[in-house]
DNA sequence: TTCCGAATAT
DNA sequence: TATATTCGGA
């Protein structure tokens, strides 16, 4: 696969599993990087549509994750991706290799705020404190890959509302004191919050600027993962790295934080890092790698994909 | 111009 | 419902 665009898409057509071969779960039949380059779909069937959660039972064991690393970044991130779910449709592919670029209008699909995803998002907003957690910064120290700034955004109001609401009951309840363990607060809707009862809330969240202190400084020890051993591969919406080789042409990685005696809070991480996406506008093949995670969904009728994130369960 | 955040849409 | 998109304002 090395870049001969030209080539996978030839490769893609005469590889193209009949639609029976491929039925069975996609992902372990797909290869990663068809997978990758798009949603292998039948005209037809689309019967194998992927199911945008639990895809458990990758092939092969998953690794654990590394020690003690407040953010994991791709810790939980297994070789391969199994979270390779997405899809995309290339909706041109019609034309011959030509290969121009897909286009680059291409809608993502939803995220899915698995647990873990939603714990580095709590994580974040824990190191940066209220007042800093907007949804730039907390994209930011995320470092997830194609995590989105609206992604983040969306999640935070919804994760404000239930803080809120957290805060008017009293909170003693689920959220801080219990340790997070088992935090399954009750009093409120179960199906509301489930998700993010999956994760402690700092009790500062519920006390903006009143007492508390305690520890917890906003920025401090943010070892923030985004440096993950040498192997910054970070976690990617859905599949995407599926080859070694592929690598995601940009990595976030934040700069080196050491802490700041000071209370101020720089931000030394969300220095600079770019987000770009590789503007590309020369480079004709490559459509696959032109843009991270191209699926996309389409599909008139109730075609919806999802993009998921690496639903290892840990936690 | 970018970003945030609430409202609204899907 | 959960997440996305829109929209007014800083």
């Amino acid at each position: 696969m090395r870049e001969e665009d030209s080539n996978w898409f030839s490769r893609w057509e005469e590889e193209l599993p009949s639609p029976e071969e491929l039925m069975p779960l996609s992902q372990t039949l797909i290869t990663p990087d068809l997978a990758l380059a798009f949603d292998i779909r039948n005209p037809n069937n689309s019967n194998n549509n992927i199911s945008p959660i639990q895809q458990h039972a990758s092939p092969q064991p998953q690794p654990q994750p590394p020690p003690s690393n407040p953010l994991p970044a791709s810790a939980t991130t297994p070789p391969h991706p199994n979270s390779a779910e997405f899809a995309a449709d290339s909706a041109e592919l019609g034309s011959g290799a030509g290969g121009e670029e897909p286009a680059r209008t291409l809608k993502r699909p939803r995220l899915v705020w698995t647990p873990q995803l939603h714990k580095r998002f709590v994580d974040a907003v824990a190191h940066l404190g209220i007042k800093n957690a907007v949804p730039k910064t907390i994209m930011q120290l995320m470092s997830v890959d194609g995590l989105t700034r609206e992604n983040v955004a969306s999640h935070l109001q919804k994760y404000r509302l239930y803080l809120k609401r957290m805060q008017g009951l009293g909170g003693s309840g689920g959220a801080g004191g219990g340790g997070g363990a088992g935090g399954l607060t009750a009093s409120v809707d179960p199906a509301t919050d489930h998700l993010f009862a999956s994760s402690p809330v700092p009790p500062h969240f519920l006390h903006p600027g009143r007492s508390n202190s305690e520890h917890f400084l906003p920025f401090v020890q943010v070892p923030v993962a985004a440096m993950q051993h040498h192997h910054h591969q970070q976690q990617q919406i859905a599949a995407v790295a599926a080859h070694p080789q592929l690598q995601p042409q940009y990595h976030r990685q934040v700069g080196h934080f050491g802490s700041p005696p000071n209370g101020q809070f720089e931000h030394p991480f969300l220095s600079r890092q770019s987000q770009s996406v590789h503007r590309m506008g020369a480079p004709v093949h490559n459509p696959v790698q032109g843009y991270v995670e191209d699926l996309e969904s389409a599909n008139g009728t109730g075609g919806r994909k999802v993009l998921t994130l690496f639903p290892t369960g840990d936690d």
